[in-house]
DNA sequence: GATTAACATCGAAACGTTTCGAACAGGCAT
DNA sequence: ATGCCTGTTCGAAACGTTTCGATGTTAATC
């Protein structure tokens, strides 16, 4: 491996010197920078990044850690984040957090300062972690949950707005009796868009029945799997809202298998618009979100506080959007 | 920051001590390591990584490049990756190389020794960067090209099998003018397509029409905008075999938008199996690939030769599989 | 011709670890 | 007493950079 004191020794200057040639330092004239620079051509040198870091005590790095890279709208998250941080002329690792609390590379990397900041979308990192590791030089912004600490700021979608609306939607459309398709009940998201739901419910007079309350964990196969138990029982209802498309997704599926018609006899709207939801049929009505703007404001977040670390903690709210398919039946009611 | 001098400072004895204390060397009584932890405990110190690897010349972390983290498939490719990666007690980094030659996340981890070794799915990274960069200590994996190079492996999918099945599978149902909707010319993956899909033509004595063969960059907007131009020329083929997925369904949408039935007056087949295909209306016959197992052959072989660096430069070829669904009307014929 | 300033270069310390070789203490056999 | 293990601990050098403060040169000023 060939390295800066090779590259000195070769160009006959100091170390010292050859590293200000390479980092563009004012102090060293020009004929000396094209001799280093020629030498290291020549040499073929790279710095090496583990030892820059070290003295530095900066990697220009931010981490983005994600519970599961497979998510239907993590990619688009992903890319907004990649065209922030790379047009701030850093590096970004992605690193995956599934395993909970013994995975190793969420505890190296956060702990052991490899990264400059944090960009967290992965619930299963501990609320503990996170304000432990936050620091004045460690910014830290969370995408999946309300954390209130110190050198933590939260960019979060409209969760509870964006249920309310969907939810008012299907009881304008003259739905009651409502059920609402659930997600795992300790994710922060799902616990949101339930708030949002009742509210809706409550405004209008209609009581929320726990009977049509049903979990489906945020995936295609357990709203399939949730809505024929729900066909089974007998119990169905004039409209779902579904805490995510993947399980509008399964549900439709299901009624459609049961001979149940979708929107005429029950009408659903999703969360999310995922890419999917506009090429099934029917076409899922759902509560969009800006996926890639989320991503890109999170890390302008981060690169506000890298510049001015005594920035106070910031919280900021997205707003989402209701688009109506076919799924609802407003498409249909209005020809 | 708490380091390992305060910890030996607190817990009297030397730093070297320490090290060992932390690391299991046995060389260290019982009596000094519990002393030691406590103190780590009580101080909540944590290893700086980054030290660490400048001296061991190991990061014990793993880089995975790709060119584009929204693509339909990459999200099972990660998977597999990370599986394996964790099982092994590494970490793995995600590096976006969109942004070609001057991407500088690309060269920054691959040419300044902050990984152990890499894996590319990212044509844009070009040959001479990676043969440069691999030895004996760096393994590198392509799974986007052929590249016969010292310790440099490949696993890549047989495209040129899959095509020519795909193809063989359209001439079988009696299609002589078959289009082929193609990809990006440079690309390894649209090359080895197009070969295999010449070979069945030719094998069943039928011209290769260039005229038919259209270019739709791998997109769903470019398949859609090159079938409504094939229409509009008036030169519309009996099937088309399209070199992906993507490509194939914006390809319907100009179909059916146009009044021309899908399998019944134009049969068509894709390649990739990406989600989409199996939801989308007529569902779309394809070629499968093993997308997890692609990533968790490819990680294997790294760990492979991270543990014998002699290891032989290897070349893996997974094998493809036709699934038949409502687009290339082969349901129909048989009922 | 002495004084100063500006410029270019250098040596050495530091970043936080790991690890080599030496040192020390105690126990045992000579 | 001497020598030699064995087990434990230590000091110091290294990893490849950056950066502080010092040093030497040269040219400009009085």
């Amino acid at each position: 491996m060939v390295t800066i004191r090779d590259v000195a020794n070769r160009a006959g200057v100091a170390i010292s010197t050859a590293s200000y040639a390479l980092n563009n330092d004012p102090r060293v004239s020009e004929e000396t920078r094209r001799k280093v620079l020629k030498v290291v051509e020549e040499m073929n040198y790279r710095p090496n990044a583990i030892a820059r870091s070290l003295k530095r005590k900066k990697s220009e790095t931010i981490g983005l850690f994600l519970n599961d890279f497979g998510g239907p709208f993590f990619s688009s998250v992903i890319q907004g984040v990649e065209e922030v941080v790379s047009s701030n002329g850093y590096n970004l690792v992605a690193c995956s957090t599934y395993g909970g609390n013994h995975n190793t590379t969420t505890n190296r990397f956060l702990q052991e300062k490899q990264l400059d900041a944090a960009i967290i979308l992965g619930p299963n990192i501990p609320d503990e972690l996170i304000v432990q590791v936050a620091s004045k030089d460690f910014p830290v912004v969370v995408m999946d949950r309300e954390l209130k600490a110190e050198h933590v700021h939260s960019v979060l979608v409209d969760n509870e707005q964006g249920a309310y609306t969907a939810t008012r939607h299907l009881i304008n459309l003259g739905h009651r009796k409502i059920a609402y398709l659930s997600g795992p009940v300790n994710s922060y998201n799902n616990q949101k868009r339930l708030v949002g739901f009742k509210r809706a419910l409550e405004e209008a007079d209609i009581a929320f029945q726990s009977a049509i309350n049903v979990q489906g964990h945020f995936t295609e196969h357990g709203g399939y799997q949730v809505m024929k138990s729900l066909l089974m029982s007998k119990n169905v209802p004039d409209a779902i809202f579904s805490a995510n498309d993947e399980m509008a997704i399964g549900a439709i599926q299901a009624l459609t298998e049961a001979g149940i018609r979708v929107p005429q006899d029950v009408a659903i709207v999703g969360f999310d618009d995922i890419r999917l939801s506009s090429y099934i049929r029917p076409a899922l009505s759902t509560i969009g979100h800006p996926k890639q703007e989320w991503g890109t404001v999170a890390t302008h977040v981060v690169f506000q506080t890298l510049q001015d670390p005594s920035e106070q903690s910031r919280s900021i709210m997205l707003d989402t959007e209701l688009i109506i398919r076919d799924s609802c039946g407003a498409a249909l009611q209005s020809t």
